[in-house]
DNA sequence: GGAAGTCAAGTCTCG
DNA sequence: CGAGACTTGACTTCC
């Protein structure tokens, strides 16, 4: 079982999700930015390795407009060699690391435009994953869009247009329940017709289920995955005291933490890897992981950890 | 230099 | 029908 946060890492001044504006965008101003950005995904996956977190969600920003018709620079050639080097450093600390673009891909929309744009983005997040040499368990990880009024006419509108995707493309795709509209029922439908893997988002199922227990809704989106798909990813958070329903918390609540590790059935190696969706990121996550840690020690959880 | 305004993209809800 | 939430930072302009 690995840990990982998302995207920024808030110990170290980089970001590697630094923008600009579309006004602003020119060849020279581009290649600075990736560069730097890909220099500060270089830091925070060394900070990660050292620190023990071996999981990491990379930043849909890391190329800013990669897949907006204003960019028409070949970055994939350009910089084939700084990612190859970052894919190596991943390979050799058996690190994992995914992505999840945002709300603006949306598979199942009715405007066509819409499914050219998200299915450009969804090559772009392929490229990065590819480029990096990383195999299928590298995901790329979204919901399944909007309901508009039918969500029967709207999930088969999904599966279609998976189903069409390149194959680069649907080998690292895997779905995951969200708070208000499809949940993890939903997604398990979508498998069963796709085959596409279920990420379990576990705060997203407490505010949206069909009754299903924790530990049974971890077990049903483990079977989705498949042995290439390496291990099931399941995204931990807590709800935010006083927020909206499915704010995520701001810091790890390790008590729920420790209940959620004890519906998990196999933690220790061969367990899924777990995203903590935690505002406070890389702190978080250590203190979950000298959890982690402190139960293996005690064999307080099922398996020895490495 | 600091503050205020704005940012590629979508869907849903509310007024 | 249009604005705001979602969620948040940080880019950009303005003073």
């Amino acid at each position: 079982m690995r840990l990982g946060y998302p995207c920024i890492n808030l110990s170290l001044s980089c970001r590697s999700s630094t923008t600009f504006r579309l006004s602003s965008f020119s060849a020279e101003r581009f290649r600075s930015t990736v560069s730097a950005n890909l220099q500060c995904l270089s830091e925070t996956l060394a900070w990660n390795s050292a620190s023990g977190v071996l999981f990491f969600r990379i930043t849909s920003g890391l190329i800013p407009f990669a897949s907006h018709p204003v960019n028409s620079l070949g970055w994939q050639d350009e910089f084939r060699k700084e990612f190859r080097h970052i894919g190596s450093f991943i390979r050799e600390n058996r690190m994992r690391v995914s992505m999840h673009p945002d709300q603006f891909v949306v598979l199942n929309a009715k405007n066509e435009g819409i499914v050219e744009r998200s299915t450009a983005e969804l090559l772009y997040h392929s490229d990065v994953l590819d480029l990096l040499g990383t195999g299928s368990e590298a995901k790329v990880q979204i919901h399944l869009g909007g309901v508009y009024g039918d969500k029967a006419a709207s999930i088969g509108r999904f599966t279609e247009r998976a189903e069409a995707l390149p194959r680069r493309v649907l080998k690292r795709l895997v779905i995951e329940n969200d708070e208000r509209l499809y949940s993890l029922m939903d997604c398990l439908a979508v498998h069963e017709k796709t085959g596409l893997p279920v990420v379990l988002d576990t705060l997203h199922h407490a505010c949206n289920n069909n009754r299903e227990s924790m530990r049974e809704a971890i077990l049903l989106a483990g079977k989705t995955w498949r042995r290439q798909d390496g291990p099931p990813i399941i995204d931990f958070s807590t709800q935010e005291k006083g927020r909206r329903l499915g704010t995520h918390a701001q810091t790890i609540d390790l008590r729920h933490f420790r209940t959620f590790l004890s519906q998990v059935p196999d933690p220790g190696d061969r367990g899924p890897d777990i995203m903590l969706e935690i505002k406070d990121k890389d702190r978080s996550a250590l203190k979950a992981l000298r959890l982690v840690m402190a139960l293996s020690k005690t064999g307080k959880t099922s398996r020895r950890h490495p």
